[in-house]
RNA sequence: UCCGGAAUAGCUCAGCGGUAGAGCGGGUGGCUGUUAACCACUAGGUCGGGGGUUCGAAUCCCUCUUCCGGAGCCA
């Protein structure tokens, strides 16, 4: 007996096959039963005929409740209603374990709820969509860096330090040494791998402990931090364009029935694969205050702001040519402007707000060591940074991608807690 | 943290001063093609906690708790 997938069932037309996984939903009409049934990849109604199956095995199969597990053995046939799909023939069914009421319905239900139950609510079928497009961006992204000379370069969890000290971090006592604190950004242990690799990247869960809540934040998030040598900002938003790109074209091309369960629009992210649009932060501003924003030139953008920049747009945005003084330390000067840095946004079409923050980094040892000193920070924990400026500095830039933004964009969805396994927020950590 | 909104059956909600309701889910029975299947019957509730107004409160008022939406901050 060949054990299968469903994924695979149009390859066994005819010829007996077994399958293991659980019961989605069950129909009865008398002597016929329907019980749909998935096994993690994909969805397959099978149909037990009670003559055909025998009264003793039949009402075996009557006992399956939603979510049982079982073991179906059957054969699989074209579905006798919708055209171009199969279904199974069963032969025998056997219940690995017979599930008792459970708790989430056919019906809809309150966020609350789902998220109390998000370990069994992830089988829900649009859930299971949006857990394989997750799955299919972070392939993208490594692949796409993989193939640009890029090395995976992991960055701890555990810091001594803040990267950006404006924000808020959580705080874990670490023996002897004092408090340590959960990572918010690889990007400052990046710019060593670079000295060594070339081009590095790390791909991982960051932490913010602000108190936002909105449908843009979690605490705890996966973010993809890049950094290249010898690359200037031009080049930078080269990259990170080439990157958003493929990972579009990814997703259209590995998730299409996934798209579909997500009533995901296919032509707007195909519109996103052509060139992006590019505004510097001045021009943006008075882009925006000719459309009634209140927005001022020294200040950064608003939600509502977002959202109008990208009105109308197919492509994402580049923002680029930030004030100083609402951007990190570290980006670099630009050389025609003295008061803006050489960094960018990347704010992604249909609202979904920023995806991308990057920078050309600040190679000069003085320069860099003062505007630390300018922002107080503490000089002697971040020796090792400085020496990066030391011995064999090179103009380097990087950029960091919020892989939960990213994936919200990609399936259209509403809300970032439905883009990782179990979401962290201020006001839920469990389960 | 600030500004709004909500809390009634396991779940989603209706009821908004006068005997607690529906759909789904559960149970029992029926049906040879169902697609959140359908039909019949059935079990299931200190109406979030506390206090007040009233002859009478799920309903009006106060308070606490929890959740949701939005803002700020950011990815």
């Amino acid at each position: 007996m060949q054990d299968i997938f469903v994924k695979d069932i149009a390859k066994y037309k005819g010829q007996e096959v077994r399958l293991k996984g659980w019961v989605r939903n069950i129909r009865s009409s008398g002597k016929l039963l329907f019980i749909i049934f998935r096994d993690g990849s994909g969805d397959l109604q099978t149909v037990a005929f009670r003559p055909d199956l025998g009264d003793e095995a039949f009402e075996k199969a009557k006992t399956l409740s939603l979510e049982s597990s079982v073991i179906i053995t059957g054969t699989p046939k074209a579905h006798q209603k919708l055209e171009g799909q199969y279904e199974l023939a069963i032969t025998s069914v056997e219940p690995v374990q017979i599930a008792p009421e459970y708790p989430i319905g056919k019906k809809e239900h309150g966020p609350d709820f789902l998220l109390s139950n998000r370990h069994l609510w992830i089988r829900a079928p649009k859930q299971w969509a949006i857990l394989r497009v997750r799955h299919a961006v972070y392939y993208a992204i490594c692949e796409y860096l993989n193939d640009n000379g890029f090395f995976r370069f992991d960055s701890p969890i555990l810091t001594p330090n803040a990267c950006e000290g404006t924000t808020t971090l959580f705080e874990v006592e670490y023996f002897d040494e004092g408090m340590a604190y959960l990572s918010q950004s690889g990007q400052l242990y990046l710019e060593t791998g670079i000295m060594s690799l070339g081009r590095v990247y790390d791909f991982g869960p960051v932490f913010r402990a602000e108190r936002s809540k909105t449908r843009k934040h979690l605490t705890e998030f996966w973010m993809m931090d890049a950094e290249a040598a010898y690359v200037d900002h031009e080049e930078n938003m080269q990259i990170q364009e080439g990157l958003i790109r493929h990972v579009i074209r990814t997703v259209l091309e590995k998730c299409d029935k996934e798209l579909e369960i997500l009533e995901r629009d296919k032509e707007a992210l195909k519109a996103a694969d052509a060139p992006f649009k590019k505004m510097t932060h001045y021009e943006a501003v008075e882009y925006l205050r000719e459309r009634g924003s209140e927005i001022s030139h020294g200040s950064d953008l608003g939600a509502p702001d977002e959202l109008l920049l990208t009105e109308g747009s197919a492509v994402p945005v580049f923002i680029e040519k930030w004030p100083k003084e609402i951007k990190a330390f570290y980006m670099k000067r630009d050389p025609e402007n003295e008061n803006l840095v050489l960094g960018n946004d990347l704010i992604a079409p249909e609202g979904f707000g920023e995806i991308i923050g990057g920078s050309q980094r600040e190679d000069d040892y003085d320069l860099l060591l003062g505007r630390m000193q300018a922002e107080k920070m503490p000089i002697e924990e971040y020796r090792w940074f400085l020496d990066l400026r030391k011995y064999g500095s090179v103009p380097h830039s990087g950029f960091g991608i919020g892989l939960e933004r990213l994936i919200t964009w990609m399936t259209g969805i509403h809300h970032i807690r439905e883009t990782i396994p179990f979401p962290r927020m201020i006001y839920r950590i469990y389960p």
